[in-house]
DNA sequence: CCGAATGAAAT
DNA sequence: ATTTCATTCGG
């Protein structure tokens, strides 16, 4: 429970509210509206009785969450929990039902669907040491603001051998081992090709009329190859639902018209609050409007494998009932019959026509283009506003609807088609998970926190006294490169060559580069280079 | 929301 | 080589 506590996506402060929080308020709004969904899902939940296993592993992903919390430092972090407990509990004990219900409202539960998408990245080494020893330097400093304590921090990591970094080197490996195991998934970036867009390449041919906003969420979008090329967004990013988009989403065939269509609906959900019943009538305004024209773009998409096809449909349908006032189940049986019923371009067209805004959006965060907190930030960077709303919902009631779907495609063809064919593909939009986690869950779901805290913690003092010896060993390296002699009465006195890391590094890494290497690694490293050795075997044997 | 640190991963 | 983002929290 602890982990699952902390797990969740606990706001960063002040990253989350602005935009995680409030689209959560949304989703609960637009949930109250159709709450139809959750009947249809429950039918499906207990009708297609899914593995427990499977929630339970989801669960348990949520560990997730952020690393540590509820320790002293991270009230903050237990403050938005308000939904979880009693969300938790219910899970618990009527996973289905409440899951069921919906998933939409409760982020959690949302997320146990896609953890690993909004997973948050594993903490590594250094972050754990400054988890450990912020507050020790904290209240040496007490004044000192939190940056300057990270500093002083970095100088302290800088200063640890080999043998003392282990710990936390291992834990974090150890972590982020489990982590990935358990959300095989992660990306580590959640927006496509961040990296590369470098602003000037931001197009924005088409989008120019548009709205800052909408020309800014263009480009995440599938961009149509018209506007950037190169900068389709990388596979690796879109993840599972690559292999949607490779069999059933016809993206390439996008248009200038859907491509307009998405922007406008982009631009809506800006501001979803306010704007989202409109946008849902813009959306059928656009339909209506824009049908003509999809007609005829959309018509080629001749040769594709009937299941696939179906499975596209169903992608559609599915997303089209999240928001749409039809019901899901109904939804599905029209569309499951109609297709079986005659191959009807019309009724393909139709949905499509309709869901072209869901689609997108739900296209962006399969894709993993919406994020969790961090989004935020981002997504003010790309001006990638997006509704965060019923991603969530897509997730679980896409889902389940699609497999039941699939099944009740299945009776229907006389099992025409083969669940292996489909089920992967199901799943792969979520997460594989279950698969071989069970066991790693577990591990996964150490607390982490506790880990940290039975780290052996550094002394401060020494570290003090080690800057100091540092800092009169490169005096006297510069006087007189003689030999040094440490004091190693001190302790380990092992204390490595202080090795020029991070940010250091990037700042100036050359010069000071030059300076660590030249003058001070090379002269006493006899000593500490035995010692260094010693370390590092016992690390590995350790390990091994 | 930035930033201060380091590091892992991706581009 | 460079960019993201993971942690924390005062400004």
């Amino acid at each position: 429970m602890n982990s699952i506590e902390n797990s969740f996506m606990k706001p960063h402060r002040s990253n989350y509210h602005s935009g995680y929080l409030e689209s959560q308020q949304l989703e609960k709004v637009t949930i109250d509206q159709a709450p139809i969904n959750e009947k249809k899902i429950e039918e499906v939940w207990s009708k297609h009785n899914f593995d427990t296993n499977k929630v339970k592993v989801e669960n348990l992903f949520n560990v997730k969450t952020t690393w540590g919390v509820s320790s002293g430092e991270d009230d903050a972090v237990d403050k938005n929990d308000d939904f979880h407990d009693e969300d938790i509990l219910m899970m618990d004990t009527t996973k289905e039902s409440k899951s069921v219900t919906d998933p939409d409202e409760d982020p959690q539960i949302a997320e146990d669907i896609s953890p690993s998408h909004h997973a948050r990245r594993p903490p590594n080494a250094f972050l754990i040491f400054c988890k450990k020893h912020r507050p020790v330097v904290r209240q040496r400093y007490p004044t000192t603001e939190n940056r300057g304590v990270t500093k002083i921090l970095g100088e302290w990591w800088a200063l640890l051998n080999v043998a003392e970094k282990q710990p936390y080197n291992d834990l974090a490996k150890e972590y982020k081992d489990a982590f990935l195991s358990a959300n095989p998934d992660f990306r580590w970036y959640k927006l496509p090709a961040p990296p590369l867009r470098t602003l000037t390449t931001r197009p924005t041919t088409i989008t120019s009329k548009l709205p800052p906003s909408a020309a800014m969420s263009s480009p995440p979008t599938l961009t149509l190859p018209e506007f950037t090329p190169g900068k389709l967004a990388d596979e690796s990013q879109l993840g599972g639902l690559t292999s949607l988009m490779n069999n059933n989403y016809t993206v390439s065939r996008k248009t200038e018209q859907d491509s307009l269509c998405c922007e406008v609906e982009d631009n809506n959900n800006e501001n979803p609050e306010t704007e989202w019943k409109d946008s849902r009538m813009e959306q059928k305004i656009q339909e209506m409007f824009s049908s003509p024209i999809n007609v005829i773009t959309k018509v080629p998409m001749p040769p594709k494998p009937i299941k696939k096809r179906i499975f596209e449909q169903f992608e559609e349908e599915k997303t089209c009932q999240e928001n749409d006032n039809f019901t899901n189940q109904e939804f599905l049986n029209k569309v499951v019959d109609g297709i079986f019923a005659s191959d009807e371009p019309k009724e393909q067209r139709k949905s499509d026509r309709m869901c072209k805004g869901k689609r997108y959006e739900r296209f962006m965060f399969e894709g993993k283009l919406l994020g969790n907190k961090r989004d935020t930030k981002l997504t003010q960077h790309h001006k990638t506003g997006k509704t965060e709303q019923e991603k969530p919902t897509g997730q679980e009631t896409t889902k389940l609807n699609l497999e039941n779907t699939i099944k009740r495609l299945a009776e229907r063809t006389n099992a025409k088609i083969d669940d292996e064919d489909l089920k992967p593909k199901v799943e792969r939009v979520r997460t594989i998970s279950e698969t071989s986690e069970g066991a790693k869950s577990s591990q996964v779901n150490f607390n982490l926190d506790l880990r940290i805290e039975r780290l052996p913690s550094l002394s401060y003092d020494d570290f003090i006294r080690r800057k100091r010896d540092t800092k009169k060993r490169k005096l006297r390296i510069k006087t007189d490169s003689h030999k040094i002699q440490r004091l190693e009465n001190n302790k380990p006195s092992i204390h490595s060559p202080p090795p020029v890391v991070g940010s250091k590094k990037r700042k100036n890494k050359q010069s000071i580069m030059h300076l660590n290497t030249s003058e001070d690694a090379l002269p006493n490293d006899n000593a500490l280079l035995g010692l260094t050795t010693l370390a590092t075997l016992a690390a590995r044997s350790e390990k091994m």
